[in-house]
DNA sequence: GTGTGTGCAAAGGCTTTGCAATTGC
DNA sequence: GCAATTGCAAAGCCTTTGCACACAC
């Protein structure tokens, strides 16, 4: 678990290891796909009724800002959350039928380096989602 | 300019054509980058000052559908709007200094071929938004 | 003790919706 | 005239914030 890397980090920086910060990492951690906030705070108040959504904001504030977590966007009007130490991969989300289609992560990585060599920018996303129509919703 | 097509698709549905649809649509139009809700409204309430919201709202909804327009997220939690027939580009986001960097049309292009060979799937992205680091801030 | 973290409740921003009045065709 | 469209106001959704209490160190 990720959870001695959490301890560490925030200790170092002057946070504390709260049980509500235990929980909402390891729903995140457990989850195999993105998990949005509302899904973390279902997740997390089943154990442990009295949490509340904004501390699973805060959290998620918290551990973006340590690296711990990514963030991406599926299209719906909701971020989605995701463990830094999981596999990365990107996204192809059909349009018709909301199916999602996960891409290997290596498959941006020319894209990466030409933008690096002709734009001289760093691109930092650790999930792409990329819009689209599926085989079957095409014809 | 767009009206003409406008008018036809539009009659071609059994929609009509109104001042706020024409307003609007041109206000899009004239916009050189991307444009929000927010300032859509803005820019035709300055000649129309009754127009509401949620015309707007309701207009840009129409506008995708007739494929008119085309919406991407810059990473501020709203969406924006481009013209479809305006030269399509995409986004190099910095994530620090927020600086918004144009990118060349044909550099998704080998990427979407591969995509569309490996997983079957036709994206269907007309601007896409990368995040990362530009070269003045990643030292 | 001191300052970090939490729950609560309320507000905030953007977007959508219900409904009656209006307008284009 | 009739259905499509609008304005208005209210609600909806996700997220953030202010504040007082609780807790860890």
């Amino acid at each position: 678990m990720k959870v001695r890397w959490l301890d560490r980090k925030l200790s170092n920086l002057g946070y504390r290891l709260t049980p509500q910060r235990m929980m909402i990492l390891s729903a995140i951690e457990g989850s195999d796909s993105h998990i949005s906030a509302e899904e973390i705070y279902a997740q997390v108040r089943a154990r442990y009724p009295q949490v509340n959504i904004s501390t699973v904001y805060r959290t998620l504030e918290l551990l973006k800002e340590l690296e711990l977590v990514t963030e991406i966007s599926l299209g719906d009007g909701r971020v989605r959350y995701h463990c830094m130490g999981k596999g990365h991969h990107h996204h192809l989300v059909c349009q018709k039928c909301g199916e999602i289609i996960d891409v290997e992560e290596s498959i941006l990585n020319p894209l990466w380096a030409e933008i690096q060599q002709k734009y001289n920018f760093t691109v930092n996303m650790k999930h792409v989602a990329f819009f689209g129509l599926c085989a079957k919703c095409r014809e």
